[in-house]
Formats: structure tokens, sequence, C-alpha cells
RNA sequence: GGGCGCGUAGCUCAGUGGGAGAGCGCUCGCUUCACACGCGAGAAGUCGCUGGUUCAAUCCCAGCCGUGCCCACCA
């Protein structure tokens, strides 16, 4: 026997996550079971880490994405999978280079350009070496199994040159190209960003209706940004508006200037809107860009980088809002303003890294043509080979990669993967790769690339790409892709659209595992502006990182935000106290995992593994839809209702009998399985009950328990059921009658099953019937089992009659149900046969449960 | 404007064409020999509204109301 009574007896009746966890952890790690083995000639399972900035801290989001994964690596392990979850981070370009500059400012009084470029990118390393990743002990907390060996960072060597070689791939491919362009660029970050790094708010503004021109020649438009118009070549009207043919072709003087501009006719413009006419600033407006280049319109830029006036006059010098003002002023003493709307609500949008109000700008930047790429990316969604979980979130990816415009991939900042194309003296560019140089005399681009960039190669530049690895060869495509939906557009779409151009169209990944977002109790997002954040690492301390675990998984239902608050977390860790005790009372009594199990188990021994291996093949059903709050719903039910409730109770009777033996190796075998099926979502607690229990080395790398239907057994789980029904109902009697739990009751019991008997009687206190037996009460439950009971004092007959008039009502109620649903011709004619005989079960059931109660009412001693 | 979703017990959420569920909270009782982070019993919902399909609708369809997110546009 491994089970170890004398030392499990000594186990306090309290789990202690903080003394245990940490030991456990670095065992796990240092005895290898995370390291990946390609050549261990079993079938690999594989997945990357979305990998998190350099700069952050474990959030509660990552909680739950790595709890989902941590499971699913724990289980594909036990499964016999070669498992490689491979860790790493990403730089995070503008948000470091953000937060390096200001560190640099407070702690050497400094700008950015106050340092060459090589400086300042060592001082950014000296940053990440001494603030930077902190969240790998944080996921150390969690107790992600992670395979430590393979950690990478997106700009360590091997990875930067994965970006050096796809980015000549793609030059020599003409994919990727510069162009001058309207870009939206934070003025105070002085950098390029994609359309997704701006976020657009409704705003309070003013809309500002203008005269352009006098007299004859003259026409209002309408504008939210009034200090433009000194960049405006043209008014726009719609080719057919009636109001303005006589005006197309025609110049007006633009006010403020001594510039006379033209008014031309362009499709894009809604007659509808405003009185029709557009003011036209092909620098400062995408829209008025578009229309710039099919009228050949001249494009004068009229601020510098920093969103300062530099067109000349007046006006130069002040900042964009500080000439809003000013202009708008200076037009209405020009009783030029013929309409204002104030607050007028429109969308601005904003720096997602510093919410700076982004200005669209004319700039030469890179750019990745998508078209092709994003036709493959979609493709391989829609034929299957890539599934993304849960379908109803694929039109969200459609939407995303079948409309996708071309990428600005340049940054003008100084942390991150440098663009790697050269120019020559006379002003000619080529792209060089990896191991070539440039000869001498170019100069390099100053410009890098877009972090995400870098993040789009990881699930392969992480594998060695461009070389040809094993790992590469071993474990591409990986088999799953965990991420929030709202990272759907900023990396899935990236990765599959240079997974599937680096890697010969293979997949980056086979399902695309989407989780929500975790919210605060009441539903709301969470925000340091709320002051509704929660730091995952308090809960880890005050309950283990089990608890926390499991609170997340338990809400996590497929790609659905979800709700969370400290009392899920008390809930969690009380489960996991629960799973304690009940592996501490089998260790108690005398549990066992060796030998093979009792040929023919007794009732409850049989009825509980049959219940086990229907868990077992339930949870791996829904372990393959990625069903992570219903296994731990399952999971947390079969443990607290079936296993606690009722089989450790019946257990205890079997256990001073002859039967002991068998229900030992049974109790062994329950729990050992069940701690087996919850440590890939509570892997602590766990380890630490299971090698207690088994004396194995860790179920880390014990098997994942295989259903055997053949366990399956109606009759000891009717007869489970039956007593279940039976010990409720008289429970429910004893509690109405005010009796006290551990009062002992003489009663006589007839009608139920030998089987069924001793445990009814034992559960419910009751003693044999004596020679002085006088039954003062009696009761005959729903299973015709009559108990009747001595007393030895007046029942409670008020109480008695009102609760068995409450179930005649209901017996009464579902009587007339099921008697109306017989009495339908239609219904008898139409439904299926099996439906039909069901109502006419509950009906029979019915009948005889109200004259049950009418017997057991008859039977009462009137008042 | 386009797309997706949600509205079920006080709260947070599952769920199904044929008997309304869970966790927490609430009420009552309990130092019952694993566990008070526990045990037992219990109360609690017109399944948003209106109409339709069906023998049968919380579930399917339409409309409405409320609510959330994503994309595009917003002169």
């Amino acid at each position: 026997m491994t089970g170890k009574p004398s030392a499990a007896s000594t186990l306090p009746s309290q789990y202690s996550p903080a003394e245990v966890e940490a030991p456990l952890y670095e065992r796990w790690v240092e005895r290898g079971y995370f390291t990946a083995d390609p050549d261990s000639g079993k079938p690999p399972f594989s997945l990357v880490i979305p990998p998190p900035n350099v700069s952050g801290a474990l959030h509660i989001g990552h909680a739950l994405e790595q709890s989902m994964m941590d499971a699913l690596t724990r289980r594909a392990r036990m499964r016999g999978f070669d498992t490689l979850w491979l860790p790493g981070m990403d730089h995070a370009s503008i948000g470091v280079q953000t937060l390096v500059e200001r560190y640099l400012s407070e702690t050497e009084g400094k700008g950015r350009f106050d340092y060459t470029r090589e400086e300042f990118i060592g001082k950014s390393w000296e940053w990440k070496e001494r603030y930077g990743g902190q969240i790998l002990g944080q996921m150390r907390r969690l107790g992600d199994g992670v395979d430590w060996s393979r950690e990478r960072f997106t700009m360590d060597e091997g990875l930067s040159t994965a970006v050096q070689t796809i980015f000549k791939k793609l030059y020599d491919d003409e994919l990727i190209y510069r162009a001058e362009r309207i870009i939206n660029w934070c003025p105070r970050d002085l950098t390029a960003l994609s359309d997704i790094e701006v976020d657009h708010a409704e705003e309070q503004g003013e809309l500002i209706s203008i005269r352009y021109g006098d007299g004859e020649v003259s026409i209002v438009v309408a504008t939210t940004r009034a200090e433009t118009m000194l960049g405006d070549t043209a008014v726009a009207v719609h080719p057919n508006d009636e109001r303005y043919q006589h005006l197309i072709g025609a110049e007006v003087a633009l006010p403020l200037t001594n510039r006379r501009i033209p008014i031309i006719a362009d499709e894009h413009v809604d007659p509808t809107f405003g009185t029709g006419a557009v003011k036209v600033t092909p620098a400062h407006d995408p829209n008025d860009f578009e229309i710039g280049r099919r009228h050949d319109l001249p494009m004068p830029t009229i601020m510098d980088e920093r969103g300062v006036i530099i067109a000349p006059g007046p006006y130069a010098g002040l900042d964009r809002m500080e000439a809003r003002y000013s202009i708008v002023a200076a037009l209405r003493e020009d009783g030029r303003i013929v309409a204002e709307k104030r607050p007028y609500q429109h969308s601005v949008g904003h720096c997602s890294k510093c919410d700076t109000v982004v200005e669209p700008r004319l700039s030469l930047q890179w750019w990745v043509r998508v078209e092709t790429l994003a036709k493959a990316a979609a493709d391989a969604v829609r034929d299957g080979r890539v599934v993304i979980e849960p379908a109803s979130l694929a039109p969200r990816y459609f939407q995303w990669v079948d409309s996708l415009r071309d990428w600005c991939i340049s940054r003008q900042l100084w942390w991150g993967h440098r663009i790697p194309v050269w120019y020559s003296p006379d002003g000619d560019d080529m792209c060089f790769g990896p191991d070539e140089t440039p000869p001498a005399g170019w100069t390099q681009d100053e410009d890098v690339l877009d972090t995400w960039f870098s993040s789009a190669l990881w699930p392969f530049s992480t594998l060695g790409w461009p070389e040809d690895t094993k790992d590469l060869r071993t474990y591409y495509p990986t088999t799953v892709l965990v991420t929030g939906y709202d990272i759907l557009f900023f990396w899935v779409v990236r990765m599959m659209l240079f997974g599937l151009y680096a890697m010969a169209g293979e997949v980056p990944f086979k399902t695309v595992v989407l989780h929500g977002l975790v919210r605060d109790s009441s539903g709301k997002k969470m925000s340091k502006s709320r002051g509704n954040v929660v730091d995952p690492l308090l809960w880890i301390d005050a309950y283990g990182a089990d608890a926390v675990r499991l609170s997340l998984l338990q809400g996590a239902n497929p790609g659905a935000d979800q709700a969370i608050n400290e009392e899920w977390v008390v809930g969690a860790r009380n489960f996991c106290t629960k799973l304690w005790n009940a592996a501490r009372f089998a260790m108690i009594s005398g549990a066992t995992v060796d030998g093979p199990l009792p040929a023919t188990p007794a009732g409850a021994d049989a009825w509980i593994l049959s219940r086990l291996h229907e868990v077992i093949a339930e949870v791996d059903r829904l372990y393959e839809r990625y069903e992570f709050a219903k296994i731990a719903d399952v999971l947390y039910h079969f443990a607290w209702d079936e296993v606690c409730d009722w089989y450790i109770e019946l257990a205890k009777l079997a256990l001073g009998g002859r039967a002991a033996p068998d229900t030992r190796r049974v109790l062994g075998e329950v729990l050992d399985t069940l701690l087996r099926l919850l440590h890939p979502m509570i892997p602590f607690v766990t380890e630490a009950l299971w090698t207690a229990l088994t004396g194995g080395e860790s179920v880390v790398i014990a098997p994942w328990p295989a259903a055997d239907s053949s366990r399956a057994d109606a009759g000891a789980a009717a007869d489970v059921a039956a007593i279940q029904a039976v010990v409720t109902e008289v429970r429910r009697f004893r509690s109405e009658q005010g009796l006290k739990p551990a009062q002992r009751v003489p009663a006589r019991i007839t009608g139920a099953a030998a089987t069924v008997e001793p445990a009814v009687r034992a559960l419910l206190r009751l003693d044999e019937a004596g020679d002085a037996f006088t039954p003062t009460a009696s009761l005959t439950t729903s299973r015709a089992v009559t108990i009747e009971l001595d007393l030895s004092g007046t029942i409670d007959v008020a109480a008695e009659r009102a609760r068995l008039a409450k179930d005649r009502a209901a017996a009464e109620k579902e009587l007339a149900t099921n008697t109306a649903k017989l009495g339908n011709e239609a219904f008898l004619g139409k439904a299926p046969e099996a439906v039909v005989g069901k109502v006419r079960d509950r009906l029979a059931a019915a009948e005889a449960e109200i004259a049950r109660i009418d017997a057991a009412l008859a039977a009462l001693p009137h008042a």
C-alpha cells in the first residue's frame, strides 16, 4: 500500500498554497517536464505564447489566457504528446521607447535627441535588463508550464535575422514599397502610426461654416478644423450638384491669405452634408489627399512634425490648437463665419499609446502591399485549414482581412528593428539581407519597423526560421493559438499574412482559440481611470495560484467576456480546500492505488466508477471544444456533489465492513483520477495531493485518464439514486420537524432494497426498531420506501401537513400539465412516440405521488 | 452605414423545440468522527416586449425596446 496514513493524518485541514507552490514549480522545471523534445518520437503539440510586452506586468487578462494555454499544454503532455509551449516577450517598440524616454528624463534630465541613436539604444537595453521582464517571474507564480530553454525575445539575434530575411524577401517580391501618403502621425511621439494604432473617440468639437470668396464667386464650406484652411488648395462640390454648376472651374479667394483656389467637382463630396461644399487640404486629410491626387492639386504641408504651424504668415509658430482658435477669431472679425455649431460631436483619432490627437500627415513611409497576402490569409480560414473557435467570431476575422489596406510599417523611432534598406549617395535604395554588406558610403534608413512586424513572425521565427531547424520542422504549424478576440486584427491576421508567405503556404496554427475580456464584478471594463483594475498577483498571494486559475477558467466561455471579483476566487479557493480534505480523508482511510480494481465492485463503488468514466468522457469532449468553463463546472460538481457529498459518505459505511479493501481501492482510484483530471487547471494542489496519495513521481507526467464505457453500471446508479431520493426526502422531513441532525431515531423501513436500506439508516441516523418500538410518524417516499419513525414525542403535525400540501400542489400541477397534453389529439398524432411515452410516465408518476401524499396525510394524527 | 453579440433567480452567468439551472448572496438548523474555506434543509425567476411558425416556443422567425463591442465614415 502506497497510501501514507501516518503522514496523511498529520496533514493540516487546510491547504497552504504559499508554502507549496514555489518549490513545486522549481521542481517541475528542474526535472525538465516542460522541456520539449523533438526526438522523443511522440506526436508534437505546440503553441507559442502571445508575447507579453517586455515592459509589462501580469494582468488579469494574461492570467486567464495563460491558464487556458497551460491547461491545454498540461493535458496534451499527459495524453502523451511532445509538448512545446514557447515563452517569450515582445520588445514593444513605441511603448518601451516612451518609457525609456520618461526614465531618462527623470534620471538624467535629458530628452531623446540629447543622445545619439546608438547611445539611446544602449540606454534602452540597459533599461530592459534592469526593469523589463518582470512578467516572467509572475508566470512562474501562476504555474505556467512553459519551456524556458526556448524562451525568445523579438529583438534577440535570431528573431532580428528573421525580420531582416522576410523584409528582403517581401522587398524583392515587390510586396514592400516606399511611398508618400497620408499617414496617422503622433505629434508627441513623433512617429507614424498604423490605422489600428489609432483609437477613435467621440468628442465635442465645433463645426464652423466659412464663406470663401466674395460676391458672385463665393461658397460656404464647413469644417471642424479651421486651422487647416491655410493648406487648402481647392473647394470641392459634387459634379451633379445643381447649386454649384456655375461655380465649377471658378476660383475663390481663400480668406486670411492672398491665395485663390479652384472650385472643383469630385464624386467623393456628399451633397447632402452641410452646404455640399468641402474645403480640400490634401496634406492634412486622407480624403482630401485622394481628391488632391485625382485633380493634381498642390499639397502644401502647413505644420511641422510637432503640430506647429509653419505656413508663412501671422499664424506661423502657433500650435495647431492655438492656431484653430486664432483663425476662427480672425474669420469672425472678417465676417466670414456664417454658422457655428458648438458643441459638435464627431470622432477624433488619438494615439493609442499616448492619447495625443493624431495628425493626418503627408509623409514618405514604407508599406506592405497586402492584397495577395490577405487573400491567402482569408482563404486559409475559408477552406478550414485554420479553424477559429468559437466559429461565431470568424466574421470578425473576415471583416478585417477582406478589407485590409496597405500596412504602414515604418516608425520614426529608435527602439526596434531598423529597416534594412540602404541609400546610395545618389539616392538609390536597396534592401540587404542579414548576410549581406551594403557598399561603403551607403547609409541605412533611419526608421524602425512597427512592433507587429516582428510579432507577425513569432510562430516560426521563434522556432529558428529562416534556418531549417528540427524545432521548426517539428513544431510548425503550431497546434493552437490562444488569444483575445481584441487582438485578432493586431496580431492573428498578421501572423496569417506572414506565416503563409514565409512558410510556403503552411498555416501558422491549426486552431485559433479566442477568449474574451476579463471585466470587473459588474461587467465593466477594467481600466486605470475607473480604478477597478485587479492585480492577479495579490489574489495569488491571498488564495493561491490554483484558485485564481480556476476562478478565471470557470468563467471562460468561448469568445465571451467574463466578470470576476474576489468572491469568485474565494469560491475557487474553497474548492481547492474541499479537494484537499477529500484526499486527506482518502489517505486517512487507507485508500490505495495499488493492485487491480475489484472485479465486482459493490453498490456505491460501482456507481462512482461508472460516474467517473462518464465524467472523463465528458471532459474529453469539452476539451475538444475549448469549453473551459464547462470543464471546470463538470469537475467541480462531480468532485463536490458526487464524490464528497455522496460517495465519501457511503464509503464511510463500507470502510467498516467486509468490502473495505475494495472500497479503499476504489476510493484511491477515484481520487487519483479526479486529481489527474483537475491537474491541467489547478496544477499545484493536485500535484501535492496526487504525489502524497499515490507515491508517484509527479502528476505532471501521469497519464491522462482514459474513459472506459464498460464501467457503466445502471443497477448501481439506480440504487444510489434511490438512496439519494429517500435520504433527501427524509432529511427534509427531519429538518421541518425540527429534529436535531445528530439525534438518532428508531425506525422501521419497508420497501427498501437490501442494497439501499443500510445506507439510508446510516445517513439518516435511523436505529433499528427495538422491542419497544412505537411508530408515531410514517412517511412513504417517492421510491415506495416507507419509513416509520418512533419520535417518542409529538410530531409537528401542522408542519408536516404544510410540507405535504406543498408537495401535493406540485404533483397536481404536474398531473394537470400532462393530462392536458395527452388529451390533445394533435399532440398524440404528431409528437414522437418517445415524447408521448415520457409524458405518460410523468402522468403516472404524478398520480402515484398524489396517492402517496394522500396516504401520508391520512395517516397523520388529527391535531 | 456595415458586422457581431447580449437581455434567464438579488448579482455574475450556463442552458435546451417537450420536466427552468449553477456559483455567490439570502433564510432556517447544525462543534454529525475529511473539511465551518464546512454539513443539512429552504426561499427565490410572467426566461425583455409584441406577433408569427409548431401538437408544443425561454429556445426557431419577424418587429420593437434596452444594452455592449468591432469596422467604416463623420467636410
